[in-house]
DNA sequence: TTAAACCTTAAAGTACACTTTAAGGCAAGC
DNA sequence: GCTTGCCTTAAAGTGTACTTTAAGGTTTAA
């Protein structure tokens, strides 16, 4: 049973231009057409466009999976370097996470700021940050501005 | 104590050219310059490069950045829209997160398949991919062709 | 039979975030 | 004095991944 772009598509939350452009640049090997010159997608194929944007989604770059598909292509001798492709890209993704932890602490930290500022706390100094909120608070007010203050309104 | 470019540069890990490129587009308000016109950071704006720097790395867009500091700018009473698109971001930060866990979840899957094959094994029929890397093999051998590898071929 | 709704291709355009280039000024060391 | 190495600006260029446009073919329902 094969499927239309239109279906593919829908599947997959993809648009159909992207489809093509993705089997224009290689990365869809091995699809048929009707009659009409319609694309027909197999199931493997739904299967491995998921993969593709699985790995998009998390920062794989094109030309990273075209060379797997292409080392696919040359069978199973190529095995070990898509196993470094992968294992690398595995080490990207742990880097990411990383990232993304970083970034949550961060948020949290000035959302806590916020709540400080708005119940009338005074910020803790060693606070990321702290002075430029400080600073950002200070000009609006005409007076009790300190030297930190006054440095970041000139 | 105020830092040269390149010191700023040095501490962060963020090429000069970068951090004038962020402070022509308004990302770094409130920076002196010496009798030459040599930007002069002070530790806040080190401190805020520093949290720009950990939001972009994982895909805060500059147009956003901007926006947290033209209200930032504004006063205190921005507080909740900026509180808004903090939590917003943060929403973000999450769905990143679970990207990343679904696209560990199929390299694992991938590398295990590989391991399979490198074994000799046959891979489960549900596993992701797994026609797509039969298909592979067979390509490279010259009989028992299944139907679907067929498929593949033309 | 004619319009709607799909499909095709190739090529140009867009968005984003830098990055590089060009042209030149200032200051310290030889 | 002159080279080296930093700094400045404005503007053009780059890379990536789509996305849109243009021009047209086919199928289906009214």
């Amino acid at each position: 049973m094969a499927f239309t772009i239109k279906e593919a598509s829908e599947r997959l939350g993809c648009p159909a231009h992207t489809i093509r452009f993705y089997e224009k640049e290689g990365l869809l090997p091995y699809i048929k057409r009707d009659k009409n010159g319609n694309r027909l997608f197999e199931q493997d194929h739904l299967d491995w466009l998921r993969v593709m944007t699985c790995f998009r989604a998390t920062g794989m770059k094109l030309s990273l999976l075209k060379e797997m598909v292409a080392l696919a292509l040359d069978g199973d001798s190529t095995i070990p370097q898509r196993k470094a492709i992968l294992n690398q890209y595995k080490e990207d993704l742990f880097r990411r996470q990383n990232e993304l932890t970083a970034a949550l602490d961060a948020v949290n930290n000035k959302l806590s700021i916020y709540e400080d500022i708005v119940k009338g706390k005074n910020p803790s100094e060693s606070q990321l940050l702290v002075k430029m909120e400080e600073s950002e608070r200070q000009q609006t007010r005409n007076e009790g501005l300190t030297n930190e203050a006054k440095d970041f309104r000139q």
